[in-house]
DNA sequence: TTCCGTGCAAATCTTTTGCACGGTC
DNA sequence: GACCGTGCAAAAGATTTGCACGGAA
């Protein structure tokens, strides 16, 4: 698709990604390196077989490499530990997983029930009346989840 | 099982559900009557496995009866499609599923990621800003889960 | 009597784990 | 050389499905 030409100067996710865990004491790997790589560009979550699926597609383009689907789902949850990746339940089959940027502007999803499709969305308004409600509930908030469920334009028409 | 009509039907939640059941075209059975009576009287989501034994713990008490999870599973899906019972994704292993009922607040949940523990809670701003925000989306919406995560009291002591 | 609702067991599917090899440090 | 990262296959766990029987209509 589309590279992020607005993207911030020095290194993006996927290198400070690459610092944090080389911080957490991890060595490198190329199923790692390739599955970073790979999140960086997306623009949503996907699910352990998208991500699979489509480092195997990309190896024909000569981008990555082919990733077993046991080190997706490890990589996922180291990254998910260390606080760079974030699980989306979407309530369909599979958990979907998408980095965490703090660079970026946080977002929420929209999913069509019908196609199964999963579009992200923000809204400042939402996010302000999360914040202060966060503070009157009996929980340390430590982050939030919303989904949105409907037909999406082409399934409802 | 006759109604009258669309007069403010009478009964609780799960009179209600036997109705929608009914009109549905379904028969009676003991399982779902003893898994209605169960959704009924709860505060929250519970998960398939907790149903199973709730029902097998209130035989001992004289309500209701053993369901098998099959069958458990059955009639939520039997439930949801009727739009009687929702699912609530807690990140955690098992689904989760509580009634709808139109006559009471709408809510949402808060997860302890420690313990496990869901609670609810509702928020008449948050719902404000999703009512708002869901006519400037590119979906039909159709129903929206906020999930809130963090550490309940006990565990943040 | 017909056909649905249910239990049980087997099947399915997603995610996790055990193990051995090869690469990184 | 020690140990981590990875692939593969098996395991684990949640949910679904096939089948046969008993009950509802």
């Amino acid at each position: 698709m589309s590279e992020p030409a607005q993207s911030p100067p020095a290194g993006g996710w996927a290198q400070r990604a690459q610092e944090a865990l080389a911080a957490a004491g991890h060595r490198r790997g190329g199923a790692r390196l390739a599955l970073l790589e790979l999140l960086e560009q997306q623009e949503c979550a996907l699910t352990a077989v998208e991500m699979e699926d489509a480092l195997r597609a990309r190896r024909a383009r000569h981008a990555g490499r082919p990733v077993s689907r046991a080190s997706v789902y490890r990589v996922l949850d180291e990254l998910e530990g260390l606080g760079l990746v974030q699980r989306v339940e979407t309530g369909q089959a599979m958990v979907r997983y998408e980095r965490i940027d703090e660079r970026e502007h946080h977002h929420h999803h929209l999913v069509c029930d019908e196609c199964g499709v999963v579009m992200p969305f923000s809204d400042a308004e939402l996010e302000r009346a999360i914040g202060k409600l966060s503070e009157r509930v009996p929980l340390k908030v430590s982050e939030h989840e919303i989904v949105l469920h409907g037909a999406c334009r082409d399934c409802a028409a």
